[in-house]
DNA sequence: CTATATAGGATAAAAATAATCCTATTTATC
DNA sequence: GATAAATAGGATTATTTTTATCCTATATAG
C-alpha cells in the first residue's frame, strides 16, 4: 500500500529537474548523487519518465536528463504513475474480467471513490507548487532548491564531497 | 500500491461473518469455501482480526469465528488496518526519523493529505452499508448475503459442490 | 475418549521490488 | 577520425514482501 522506492526516486529526481533552469541537461550522476538515488536505477527510470514524455534523456558526452514539461504543469501523479503505472488501490479493479466481484460491488466502489481521490490529490500538486513550499531536498541539502545547477561553471566533473552530502 | 490478498479476504470474511445472525460461530471451513479463500491463509488473518478485537476464535469442535462488532460500527478501515497494518502511502511518514526529508516537506504534505482521505473514505464504509447494497458476494454467489448462515440445520460437514461455485 | 476444529511456529514458494553488471551506442571535443 | 564521457538497455542478481502450506499441539462437543 506504499509508493515505491522507483516512485519515491522519480519524485525526487524531477523535483531536482525541476529546480534547474528550464531545458538544462543535467547529468545523471549529479542527480543521483544529490537525490541519494543509485546511479543505474536512476538510469532505469528515467527511461520510464522518458516513455511517458516527461523528460528528455541526452546521451553522449555531457549527456543526462532534461525536463521536457513545465513544473507548473507537471502533476505528482504523472511522475508517479509514469514510474509505477496507473494507480489502483485493489485488484478487483484492475483486473475486471478475472474477478467476478467486480460490477457494481459495495467494497469495490469504496475502493474506487477512494482511488479517485487519492489521484485527484497527487493530480492536483504540480511541480511548482511542490517548489515554492519546503521541498524535500531543503531541509536535507543546504538551500538546494535555490541553486541553478551546481555544475554550470564546472567543466570537469564535480564529484560532491561526502563530507558536505551530511549537512 | 495496492491492497494486499490478505487484506481483500479479512474484507470478504468480515462480510460474510456480518451477514450470518450476530453472535454466530462460522466454521473456518465454510467462511475459506463460500469466500474463496485459502482456508489455512484464513486461519492466519483470523488471527489478526482476533487481537484486534474484531472477531472471536472459537477452537475445538463447532469451533470457528465469531464476529464481535456490530456490522453497524465496524468498518472497512478497521478489518484493513487490522490485517496489514496502519495505512501510509509513502515511507517519509512511515518513518520520519529515518528520512531527513518527513518535516515540512511539501511532496510528503501531500501524501499525508492522500492518506487521510483515503483512511476517512475507507472509515466511512461500515460492513452494513456494504451489505445494504450489492456486495461482492451477491454478484458471483447466489443471494448469499440473505442467506442465514446455511450450516444452520445441518449436523454434518456441509460440503459446497464445485458445481453450485460457479454461479 | 474420540472426533472435530483451530492455534501457531516453521518453512517454503512465488512474486514484486531494488538494484547492479556489462557491453553497446551516442555525442562533444580535440 | 580518435578519444573520452555519458547514457541505453538486456541480463542477472539480491532482497523483501506476500502468499501460502505443513505439522504438531491444543481446545471443545458429545
Amino acid at each position: 500500500m506504499r509508493l515505491t522506492r522507483a516512485g519515491e526516486y522519480a519524485v525526487r529526481c524531477v523535483l531536482y529537474l525541476s529546480s534547474c533552469p528550464a531545458g538544462e541537461v543535467v547529468s545523471r550522476k549529479a542527480i543521483a548523487e544529490v537525490m541519494d538515488i543509485p546511479e543505474q536505477f536512476l538510469g532505469k527510470i528515467a527511461q520510464q519518465l522518458a516513455r511517458a514524455g516527461i523528460v528528455e534523456i541526452v546521451q553522449g558526452a555531457k549527456g543526462g536528463f532534461r525536463l521536457l514539461r513545465s513544473p507548473e504543469k507537471l502533476s505528482l501523479l504523472q511522475v508517479v504513475e509514469a514510474t509505477i503505472g496507473e494507480i489502483f488501490l485493489n485488484d478487483c479493479l484492475m483486473n475486471p474480467g478475472s474477478c467476478l466481484r467486480s460490477q457494481a460491488c459495495a467494497v469495490n466502489i469504496i475502493w474506487d471513490r477512494a482511488r479517485q481521490q487519492l489521484r485527484e490529490t497527487l493530480g492536483d500538486a504540480t511541480f511548482i507548487s511542490l517548489l515554492k513550499s519546503q521541498s524535500c531536498m531543503n531541509s536535507s541539502r543546504p538551500t538546494l532548491a535555490k541553486r541553478r545547477t551546481p555544475a554550470r561553471t564546472t567543466k570537469g566533473k564535480k564529484k560532491v564531497s561526502p563530507a558536505t552530502k551530511g549537512g
